[in-house]
DNA sequence: CAAAATTTTTTGACAAATCAAAAACTAAAG
DNA sequence: CTTTAGTTTTTGATTTGTCAAAAAATTTTG
């Protein structure tokens, strides 16, 4: 009994809210859940309770969601399949990090474990995708880094981007034209907390200001070469 | 409104029994649409309704059904994006031709445009697929080349083995085992009605028996190096 | 050509996934 | 601690795709 492509994404959403409610304890509300996958709440309740019968979530009516180890597992299995469906989309397609995910969106119900296994080979056994974003393993294991943002890492400190929380197009074509996609080079001048911003000079000494809710999805680690 | 899945392999079904049928004004008939699809014959008497009423086909009642212009050039972009997908996966991945057809069963509905003619592209136009299937244009254009098979053509003449009108998994293993695989250069032997049988020699001399349904699904062409 | 066999259509039902809107529940504010 | 505001669940419908079995049409056969 192989779940459709809608348990996938619910799963995959649940699992992608637990990780950013970050105590590993608390339920995803069913309002949360339902905007994310963009259906009504009515919906998602049902969908929810169907979950919880297969075993794969616990349901607490009127708290929340929360998944079970086997539902854990298979949504970890997805996000691997979207994630090197991405990598492989940008390395071995010369697709670009700004469009891949959409593509992705639909590959990862579509490709079989076999051609996940090749892909993972083909890529060298990847551990994070164009975005930065870890890469599950085939157990379904995930590694877990607590990394800083463009509003926690230190100032003045020659940081390194490593990760983009956010999938929208418009905003990665920004990051790309202002130089900081993963990888490269950066460091944060000055944060204002009044006029709700923070300057970045980036490697090629370009001073670029960015909002808050911008800045904290860039996610940064001290530069070490 | 783009079509479903479900949608695409009813055109894709109607398409390619309507090339079996070779007269192109034969109506498909709706048992063997439904057998094709693995479907009740109510279930595609009922789908095949709602095509018409898409104007995606023709249907008569308890005759058959039969595509519109704009049924066949749908049919026919889901037969290119399967048949680049297949030789996609045996030519950059790896697979075997064996076992590429099931996964493109899946990928022929997930894959965009975009990452189709990048396919397209890497490949370098391909005409044919790894079974000597021809591949549609984007416009949804398909050469239909007349080949003989190994009941119909010449005895005792060189010829070569263009395609494979068969993909179950076994009789492609035992035709790439007897080097009998697209490509190859083999020689219709003798041909014994009574016995149903067919015998070839192969590019190794080795001499291999068929019956002639097997035989029937061989195409070849006259040997021209 | 009429009876039998086959094919196709119709009918009624069902499962998955969804929505809108009413009802129920929880949390927040006065 | 009651009223209000905000969530969540229920309810009743809808859409898509499916099946089994009855009914109708067509084809085959004696």
């Amino acid at each position: 009994m192989l779940p459709s492509s809608t348990v996938e994404n619910y799963l995959k959403s649940i699992y992608i809210a637990q990780l950013r409610l970050d105590d590993d304890q608390e339920l995803v509300p069913m309002g949360q859940l339902a905007s994310s996958l963009d259906v009504a709440p009515g919906t998602a309740t049902t969908m929810v309770k169907a979950l919880s019968d297969s075993g794969l979530v616990d349901y607490e009516p009127y708290a929340g969601v929360r998944l079970t180890d086997a539902g854990a597992k298979l949504a970890a299995l997805v996000l691997r399949r979207h994630r090197l469906v991405e990598l492989f989309l940008v390395q071995m397609m010369g697709m670009s990090w700004t469009e891949v995910h959409d593509e992705a969106e639909n590959l990862e119900h579509a490709v079989s474990d076999r051609l996940i296994e090749r892909m993972d080979e083909l890529l060298g056994r990847p551990s994070v995708d164009p975005h930065g974003d870890p890469i599950p393993d085939s157990m379904g294991t995930m590694s877990r880094y607590h990394y800083h943002n463009l509003l926690t890492c230190p100032l003045q400190k020659p940081m390194n981007v490593t990760r983009v929380i956010d999938q929208d197009v418009k905003f990665l074509q920004f990051l790309e034209a202002q130089n900081l996609k993963p990888g490269q080079s950066i460091r944060v001048e000055t944060r204002d907390a009044i006029a709700d911003s923070v300057t970045v000079i980036n490697a090629d000494d370009r001073q670029i200001t960015l909002g808050t809710a911008a800045a904290s999805k860039l996610l940064v680690e001290p530069k070490r070469p």
